[in-house]
DNA sequence: GGCCCACGGGG
DNA sequence: GGGTACGTGGGCC
């Protein structure tokens, strides 16, 4: 049977086996049961194998001769069914590696095997469990070539009403759509678990999943004494949780959580710096959603039920589009990197790196350095924070005809020129080094290190990518492979620098950042000699302009061909674009104003960076304020943006304002006896206690600051008990509406009572 | 000015 | 596999 791999886990039941997950090719659920001995590896120290044979779960022991850093030497490969147990028994006689590796991952490892490979499976077929096929494999070999197979993807949303579930969606690739909505919660969870049944998908996708729905399913689910198996294996749902994340798991299907992986891999290469659904469709589907406060959601739950069943299906509309465009960047990934998508969609940059290079060590015969303990990391976190990227701090305002260069890929151009390793620093008997600007390390030239040799791969694989894309072949799947090549050697500087990493160095990303500090200062110098004003310069990107009217086009390109043509090895500077206009934001506390700027390019298209009136704790009407002002400022309306914060000023002012508008979500992040301070969140969490209602850690309220006496806390109360003559005009006015606007129009030269119509210092309405 | 507490996504 | 991130801003005292 041939079938893709999609997923795998591992169950010490009877004994050790490894569970792999896929399709074959007829689109079947399939799960492979293979046999795999755990192990791990000691150096071979006189009288190690003899001690071995008195532990009582050690089963096999093999000699190996491996690399550890740079040299060979002898290692006895242990096997046994807990690596972690037998590793404490000779641990303090030698040293151990490889103990910790999940059984699926060195599984995948050694057999060379990749997500998304088709495989050949001999064996004994059953039918058992959710599956349409197992097989208990006798033979498992990987095929060639093979395209992605035809895969059930459903996405899932639920709404809320009170810390209940009042409503479920989903949407399917198979153009099954439906809304589910109930008072009755366990019937809306038999509902649910009857459908995936049914549909029966390969993978599940939310926006929000691991945090948020699967966590609200899991608990009500409890609540109701419900059993809800959304499985194939008939296992509950479960959370794989780790130090600030948590990941939901239902066996047998892939559940991809698409917020986790656009927040934490692709937020770089999105215009939005804010990932709602709402902003995420907009960008990547051209179709946004309509947003509703929780209020609104209330009131349309009581009585709007249908039009709440379409916003909830669109949101798994959206959802599943977005798969279109998400899951085979995270096939991508995976192929790239040898991590299940369930895994690779999740990871973090880092560990991404990290698995790629614990692979590729396997590859070449090098033992994998082992992850520090809890006490390295600790003493690794406590060095001196390691000076980061150059920043050449912004000139505030607003300046048109900018263009935008950035180094392409910096750290790993940095890593593979300077051959920037962990066993190249300061190694002994080296006679032809790289130094390190501003410092003492030097890497050894002689030898390429493990680190760039690996990262010089992904660098080589991706420029021939690019090739072959210029050629015009098959455009998508090109673009993902280079997106996924990109990611990973960008991810080799952080690793770094990560004190849970194996093959953490300060020293290399210290002498990384400081390579990177160099050139993009002669980066700046060299704009200067050729007649540009850089505006603001961040690690590895240059923004400039020209001193005068001249389109700044045609300089750029001779700038850049000029500046190329001095950098070392596999360094380039990149032409990132042009923009029509580009404001550059002062911080407020401090002086330095990094990586707040908005950019208008020339299609209309504003990009905003670093703005923090995005958050829910600050009212709708003060964070759309500050979006409009950007894009009138950035349009060259300033007229227009005055006009408007006049507006809304008189709006508060005159009480033509929807509560809704001013109203303030905060979330408790504790029970009410563990607030220290007064504040809004004890305050509030004592009268909802008081009414009874839920005021636990989590519960999330809307509030508006009501006018009279006392600190602001003490007027806090919950949005929906306040009509609009009650709330106090000079709050949102002083502290949401105009610092929201004048973070913005300080940088014009703008005083703050210019924003007050009638020249006033400071609003009263009193 | 120092401390406490919140923001991110979802409803 | 996990022993809460990270940088920043508003409110209280």
């Amino acid at each position: 049977m041939k079938f893709c791999l999609l997923d795998a886990d591992y169950s010490l039941d009877e004994r050790p086996n490894v569970r792999l997950f896929g399709v074959d090719d007829k689109g079947m659920s399939v799960m492979v049961l293979d046999s795999f001995e755990p192990y791990f590896y000691a150096l071979d120290k006189a009288g190690l194998k003899e001690r071995l044979k008195k532990i009582k779960d050690v089963r096999k022991v093999e000699s190996v001769g491996m690399f550890l850093g740079v040299k060979q030497k002898k290692f006895l490969r242990i096997f046994c069914e807990r690596p972690s147990d037998v590793r404490d028994a000779v641990k303090a006689k030698t040293d151990c590696f490889e103990y910790s590796l999940n059984l699926y991952k060195r599984y995948l490892i050694d057999k060379k095997f990749y997500p998304l490979d088709w495989l050949d499976v001999k064996g004994k077929e059953r039918k058992g469990l959710g599956f349409s096929r197992v097989v208990e494999a006798a033979n498992i070999k990987k095929m060639p070539g093979g395209k992605a197979p035809a895969l059930k993807i459903m996405a899932l949303d639920i709404e809320v009403i009170d810390e209940k579930i009042v409503m479920f969606s989903v949407a399917d690739n198979a153009g099954y759509r439906e809304a589910v909505s109930s008072e009755n919660e366990k019937e809306l969870l038999e509902r649910m678990r009857e459908i995936f049944q049914r549909r029966d998908p390969d993978m599940v996708a939310t926006y929000n999943g691991d945090q948020f729905d699967f966590d609200v399913i899991s608990r009500r689910a409890d609540a109701n004494g419900a059993k809800l198996l959304l499985s194939r294996d008939g296992s509950p749902l479960y959370f794989r949780k780790s130090m600030w994340t948590s990941a939901a798991k239902i066996k047998g299907r892939v559940h991809i959580d698409l917020f986790a992986f656009v927040s934490r891999l692709m937020s770089q290469q999105l215009q939005s710096e804010v990932f709602t659904l709402d902003e995420v469709s907009r960008e990547l589907l051209g179709r946004g959603k309509e947003t509703h406060s929780m209020e609104q959601l209330e009131r349309m739950w009581k009585s709007e039920r249908e039009r709440m069943e379409k916003y909830c299906l669109n949101d798994s509309e959206l959802a599943l589009a977005l798969c279109g465009n998400l899951l085979p960047q995270i096939f991508a990934l995976s192929r790239i990197s040898g991590q299940l998508p369930f895994d690779s969609s999740r990871m973090t940059f880092g560990a991404l790196s990290e698995w790629y290079l614990v692979r590729k060590a396997a590859e070449k015969g090098i033992m994998s350095p082992n992850p520090p303990h809890y006490a390295e990391a600790q003493a690794r976190r406590e060095r001196v924070p390691i000076k980061g990227g150059y920043v050449k701090e912004p000139l505030a305002g607003l300046h048109s005809n900018i263009a935008v260069f950035d180094f392409r890929s910096l750290y790993p151009s940095v890593i593979v020129s300077f051959n920037i390793s962990p066993e190249t620093l300061n190694e002994k008997g080296c006679e032809n080094y790289n130094e390190v600007p501003a410092f003492k390390h030097r890497f050894c030239k002689e030898r390429t290190g493990f680190v760039p040799a690996m990262v010089r791969e992904i660098l080589e694989k991706r420029a021939e990518i690019k090739k072959k894309l210029k050629a015009g072949k098959s455009a998508a799947l090109q673009e993902q492979q280079q997106f996924g090549l990109k990611i990973l050697a960008n991810a080799t500087y952080g690793m770094f620098a990560n004190p849970n990493a194996r093959w953490y160095s300060y020293e290399c990303a210290e002498s990384s950042a400081a390579y990177g500090r160099h050139y993009i200062q002669q980066a700046i110098t060299e704009a200067g000699k050729s007649g540009f004003v850089a505006l603001y310069g961040d690690t590895d990107s240059l923004f400039v302009k020209l001193p005068d009217e001249r389109n700044v086009k045609t300089d750029a390109k001779k700038f850049l061909k000029r500046m190329n043509a001095k950098l070392p090895g596999v360094m380039e500077l990149d032409l990132q674009g042009f923009y029509r206009k580009g404001l550059f934001i002062p911080q407020k506390s401090g002086n330095v104003a990094k990586k707040r700027y908005a950019l208008l390019d020339e299609k209309g298209a504003v990009t905003v960076r670093g703005l923090e009136a995005v958050r829910r704790d600050w009212c709708d009407l003060a964070k759309n304020l500050q979006r409009e002002v950007i894009r009138l400022v950035l349009e060259g309306r300033e007229k227009d943006a005055l006009e408007t914060v006049r507006n809304a000023v008189n709006r508060v002012a005159t009480r033509q304002i929807a509560i809704d508008e001013i109203a303030i979500s905060t979330q408790l992040s504790r029970p009410l006896e563990q607030y220290k301070t007064k504040n809004v969140h004890s305050v509030i969490a004592r009268k909802l206690k008081e009414a009874g209602k839920p005021a636990g850690e989590g519960t999330i309220f809307s509030y508006v600051i009501k006018k009279g006496a006392g600190s602001i806390s003490d007027r806090a109360e919950l949005a929906d008990k306040v009509g609009k003559d009650d709330y106090d005009a000079d709050y949102y006015v002083n502290n949401q509406i105009l610092p929201a606007a004048f973070r913005i129009l300080q940088t014009l030269g703008y005083k703050q009572e210019e924003l007050l119509a009638g020249g006033l210092k400071k609003f009263s309405h009193g």
